[in-house]
DNA sequence: TCTGTATTAAACACTT
DNA sequence: AAAGTGTTTAATACAG
């Protein structure tokens, strides 16, 4: 054996490399060393604790924290903000040009996977996924839509406010002048307040280029955060494909909550391999690696004809570079080599949005200040509903993981291609990671497909899910809760573009994972055999424990009343790559629900199928799918035996055997088992 | 460091 | 005989 697999290993090197896809192919080579751990390669980036552990205390060494960095890149950019506010007291360009760029939807996919969780992926890895100037293209399009939306949120948010005052005002006329100038005064400025934050967060959409701007204001202050955050150090984020361990997710491990927006950008400066100081790198333009990727499209359809959102007064607004463009033209072609799809301009688009989304947050407190206000004044509680709705749910809840989601509304254009939130992040790690992102994290997988299932769908993207979920849950998907291998294929096939590719090394995966875990049984057919699923088994498979967080998941579940997800749950999620949380649907009770389960499990709870493998998630999902019991197809009552003669199979598994009728909900009764 | 789990690869046996 | 199916072993990696 020992020879074999030896001669095998380094055979299997290449094949194997083939076999995970692009995903994962280039990143092998970094870590892995070994054939088989093609996968592992992977893993690094998609998170693993060691290198970021490691990662962590390179930073910590470092002059400043990430909390400390964080917070002050956050002032800094505030503070542009500000002052540009005050520069220009209104002109807020529409997002007239928006338009043009979302109309770029033949991309969406790729778009959306790249904006899923760049941290985690490795630029060669987004670059294989969709081509440059689709990514381009994209993120600005991502971008351009969050602009707008953001407006639409903005706008309502203002028109509610002004309602409110005059109803305010209104009341107030029977009561004491003085009194109400007071509060009115109070309230006055926090919705100034407010208008300020919406008008700083449309700003640094500008400064990306997402909407048209005066030159003049552009070049300003604000050039300042971008400096501050240091473009130039941010590809180093993603450089170390070659070190597993990303700094990326240290930060917000540490920092907890409010991490997540800025993980990013906080990470890029601690990040130790990093020679330069972050605030010394303006000059960026210049020595940096500039990829050149031919990009015939990626300013073709995003731009008007005669301008450019990212060209305005002879100058290049990308942050941090004024580079001066006689025309259009030198502007496309610097663009394009300047600020190519590579490391660095990637990493410097995921900061603005961590930036945009910090500012979220901090409007999203506000607002929610002002609601209490509101609240407060008007002695009507149930008022402020439609303020505070919005507020968290599309500011805090949307971003929580540093990716623009778009809120749940629009989302509906976008959701399919939308990569499922963090577990984008798991997703693209392509590798190993995916596994634990899901079954560690116990996540429904099938309502996390039900979200996302356009997005697998077409997105050749990893799904963050370990085979044996996956196969269970292709089996739970059919009304007879039951497949044959072939079946089995197909169903990953037309689920996730991932695995229209890969044939050969997945689907052999797949039938060593049917062999493998208990949970498979196997069950003669006339026809052939089929594949069924034994719960109870699968349920055993894994300790069912979140690790380290019932305490945390109940809080959030008692406090996630709608949007308002705890800021440090957010934090975790961000980091763990939780899926489930960070797609849309996931904020609605019912969503919310279905991690209820999860606590259940980890106390033991014997209630409810538990979600932690994501089985019981399903039957919330589509009743009457899951309602029903497995029943096997002219089963013989023998069948498994052969297979799993073992006593836990007979009795527990009533799937294959007996009355398979209550064994949805009770197979999650995990009483014994579990404890 | 150990252990459990997951992934990948591959050999082998059996069936169609 | 070839292909598909199923089982098993091994190497490797990650996470607790």
């Amino acid at each position: 054996m020992m020879v074999e697999s030896a001669s095998e290993t380094i055979r299997s090197a290449p094949s194997g490399q083939n076999g995970v896809g692009s995903l994962s192919g280039q990143a092998d080579g970094g870590g892995g060393g070994s054939g088989g751990g093609g996968g592992a390669g992977t893993a690094g980036p998609a998170g693993g604790s060691a290198g970021r552990d490691a990662a962590a205390g390179a930073d910590s060494n470092g002059e400043m924290s990430p909390a400390e960095l964080l917070h002050f890149q956050q002032q800094q950019a505030l503070q542009v903000a500000r002052q540009f506010l005050l520069q220009q007291a209104s002109g807020l360009s529409s997002p007239g040009n928006n338009d043009s760029k979302q109309s770029a939807s033949a991309v969406q996919v790729p778009v959306s996977v790249a904006m899923m969780s760049p941290q985690m992926l490795t630029p060669q890895q987004m670059q294989q996924i969709l081509s440059p100037p689709q990514l381009q293209a994209l993120l600005q399009q991502q971008q351009a839509l969050m602009l707008q939306q953001l407006q639409e949120y903005y706008k309502k948010q203002q028109e509610q406010l002004h309602l409110q005052l005059l109803t305010q005002q209104q009341a107030g006329k029977q009561q004491p002048k003085e009194a109400l100038g007071n509060k009115q005064l109070a309230f006055q400025q926090q919705l100034l307040q407010m208008q300020q934050l919406q008008q700083q967060h449309l700003l640094n959409l500008q400064r990306q280029g997402l909407v048209s701007l005066q030159p003049s204001q552009a070049s300003g202050p604000l050039q300042t955060l971008p400096q501050a955050v240091c473009p130039t150090d941010l590809p180093q984020l993603w450089k170390g494909e070659g070190a597993p361990g990303q700094p990326a997710e240290d930060s917000v491990k540490q920092e907890g909550l409010d991490l997540t927006g800025t993980a990013t950008t906080a990470t890029s400066f601690a990040a130790p391999p990093k020679v330069s100081p972050p605030l010394s790198h303006h000059t960026l333009p210049n020595g940096q690696p500039t990829v050149l990727t031919p990009r015939r499209d990626s300013s073709s359809h995003e731009e008007t004809p005669g301008s450019h959102p990212l060209y305005g007064h002879g100058e290049c607004k990308w942050p941090g570079c004024e580079t001066l463009c006689e025309d259009l033209g030198q502007f496309i072609k610097h663009l394009n080599t300047e600020h190519a799809l590579d490391d660095r301009s990637t990493a410097q688009c995921r900061v603005q949005m961590q930036v945009v989304q910090q500012l979220e947050i901090q409007l999203a407190k506000e607002s929610e200040r002002l609601q209490a206000m509101m609240a407060h004044l008007h002695m009507r509680p149930s008022e402020p509903k439609p303020f505070s709705q919005p507020v968290t749910v599309s500011a805090a809840d949307s971003f929580p993981d540093g990716l623009v989601h778009p809120p749940t509304s629009a989302a509906a254009p976008v959701t399919p291609l939308r990569p499922p939130g963090l577990g984008s992040a798991s997703l693209h790690s392509g590798g190993p990671a995916r596994r634990r992102s899901s079954d560690k994290f116990c996540s429904p997988i099938s309502s996390e497909l039900a979200q996302n299932h356009e997005f697998y769908k077409n997105a050749d993207v990893r799904p963050p899910f370990t085979y044996a979920s996956l196969i269970r849950q292709a089996i739970l998907e059919t009304p007879d809760r039951q497949l044959t291998l072939n079946e089995i294929y197909n169903w990953f096939t037309r689920m996730f573009a991932y695995f229209r590719r890969n044939t050969a090394t997945w689907k052999n995966a797949v039938r060593h994972n049917l062999s493998l875990h208990k949970c498979f049984v196997r069950v003669e057919n006339v026809k052939g055999a089929v594949w069924t699923v034994d719960e109870r088994e699968y349920q055993k498979r894994r300790p069912p424990k979140m690790t380290g967080s019932p305490t945390l998941v109940k809080n959030m579940i008692s406090g996630l009343s709608y949007g308002a997800l705890n800021a440090s749950y957010q934090a975790a999620l961000a980091e763990s790559s939780f899926p489930l949380l960070n797609s849309p649907g996931v904020l609605t009770p019912g969503s919310a629900s279905s991690l209820l389960p999860l606590s259940h499990d980890d106390v033991g709870a014997p209630m409810e199928p538990l979600p932690s493998n994501g089985s019981s998630s399903p039957p919330r999902l589509s009743p009457p799918q899951y309602s029903h019991q497995v029943q096997v197809k002219e089963e013989p009552a023998e069948a498994e035996e052969d297979r799993r003669p073992g006593p836990p199979l007979g009795p527990p598994n009533p799937s294959t055997s007996g009355p398979p009728e209550d064994r949805d909900l009770e197979e999650e009764l995990p009483g014994e088992e579990l404890s």
